[in-house]
DNA sequence: ATATTATTGCAACATTGTTGCATTAACAAA
DNA sequence: TTTGTTAATGCAACAATGTTGCAATAATAT
């Protein structure tokens, strides 16, 4: 019945089994994944394209998103839709485990001079994660 | 007669024309460059691959810092070796013009609980910048 | 001027990301 | 349930980016 129109131009965005897949593994994930990691973890259930194409709709869909560590990998990551969901957090890149984390608790300040437009920020932090510790 | 051994493995660095355009070209620029800005800008001083080379050697050196945008662009900028020199400052990166310059007089605080071992960051912050606006 | 070896150019390759197009399959409506 | 529309996919082909090996070159100490 009621037509389900998510994004501005009005096209339907379809449930298909490479979505819910992508999306599940990202949401089981411990850590951000790369296309790469998500090429393998998938396992062969869509081609290299598809995965490309699939995580651009999940992070349109703001249901996934995207992270850049500071070796300019870009991983992806499932949204915590709590109160303090914000896409907006620092993130954790472990030079031991390799891995990407979210740290969602913890806000950066900076003070930039009121002629800087904020829109948007990166904020990698690198070193050694609590587990490797 | 001196010697000239910069890394710890003793190996000698040498001054080539490359590498000091390279430089110039960096020191000169007012905002960070990518590697294939750097290959148009050098103007055919050198090879696609000397360019790599030339900016791993500089960044080991410590003449240049590594900059990864939002976009996980990797870009390039000179070090301004004063007296608040650090690789660890922020970076805007401006939706309109593109450019990435460096904001060393910003410091981003933030507290992560002390089973983080923290080596450095990566900050970069996307909107407008002051040119733009 | 010479010997040493860091650096370069080139070719070949690997990885990552993009595009066009015919085919497939999700979903709304009948 | 069946059908029509079209979003999504697979494949091939391409573009961009980054890496490696090796012979030739050139920067530097002597």
């Amino acid at each position: 019945m009621q037509q389900c129109c998510n994004n501005i131009f009005m096209k339907q965005f379809r449930n298909t089994t490479a979505k819910t897949t992508i999306l599940n593994v990202l949401k089981n994930a411990e850590a951000a994944l790369s296309h790469a990691e998500l090429l393998t973890l998938t396992n062969g259930v869509c081609d290299r394209v598809t995965i490309y194409r699939v995580l651009e709709r999940l992070v349109n869909e703001d249901n996934v998103h995207k992270v850049v560590t500071s070796d300019g990998i870009i991983k992806y990551a499932a949204c915590n839709h709590s109160a303090h969901h914000s896409h907006d957090h620092v993130h954790f890149n472990c030079e031991k485990c390799k891995t990407t984390t979210c740290i969602e608790m913890v806000l950066p300040v900076i003070q930039l001079s009121n002629d800087y437009t904020v829109k948007s920020f990166n904020f990698t932090v690198t070193g050694i994660c609590p587990k490797c510790n």
